[in-house]
DNA sequence: GCCAACGTTGGC
DNA sequence: GCCAACGTTGGC
């Protein structure tokens, strides 16, 4: 089992359109960068990930389980980019932001903090207890 | 709205 | 294979 982070902009593709979609859950497409598409290959059924506001709110703000691993991006012919569908799990009850993480000695050392431009990214077991932690949920996973 | 950081593209 | 130019992202 392994962790990760997708963000998103709430304007773009939002908690709520990802909640909407209930169990079928939605493509995570789009995504034109090799790291963050060579993350999503790495993605097995069942892995665990939260899903971030950019921009405007800027917090971890629900979970989200993998339900297909990587495969073309529908959005695209080019054959280069693949995505994983998602599915909502659960929302957070306190959103953990980012003045909050950057904030946590501990997550200091985040992808989200260290490369803020990536789009898809692996999250730490430690890390991912203690945002759950943080955002009031039972440790999931 | 600005700008820094970063990734990608294309010419050489 | 290098690097300048350009586009995009996301925090501020």
């Amino acid at each position: 089992m392994r962790y990760w982070l997708f963000k998103s902009e709430p304007d773009t593709w939002s908690w709520d359109n990802q909640q909407s979609k209930g169990d079928l859950g939605e493509e995570w497409d789009g995504v034109r960068n090799y790291q963050a598409r060579n993350f999503m290959r790495e993605m097995a059924l069942g892995d665990l990930g939260f899903f971030y506001h950019s921009q405007k709110q800027k917090a971890v703000v629900g979970v989200v389980q993998i339900i297909a691993e990587a495969h073309p991006d529908s959005t695209t012919d080019d054959e280069r980019w693949e995505c994983v569908d998602i599915k909502a799990v659960t929302s957070v009850k306190t959103p953990v932001t980012l003045d909050q993480i950057k904030a946590t000695p501990e997550l200091a050392d985040m992808v989200l903090v260290k490369n803020s431009r990536l789009s898809v990214q692996p999250v730490t077991k430690a890390e991912w207890d203690l945002i759950c932690h943080m955002a009031g949920l039972e440790v999931l996973g």
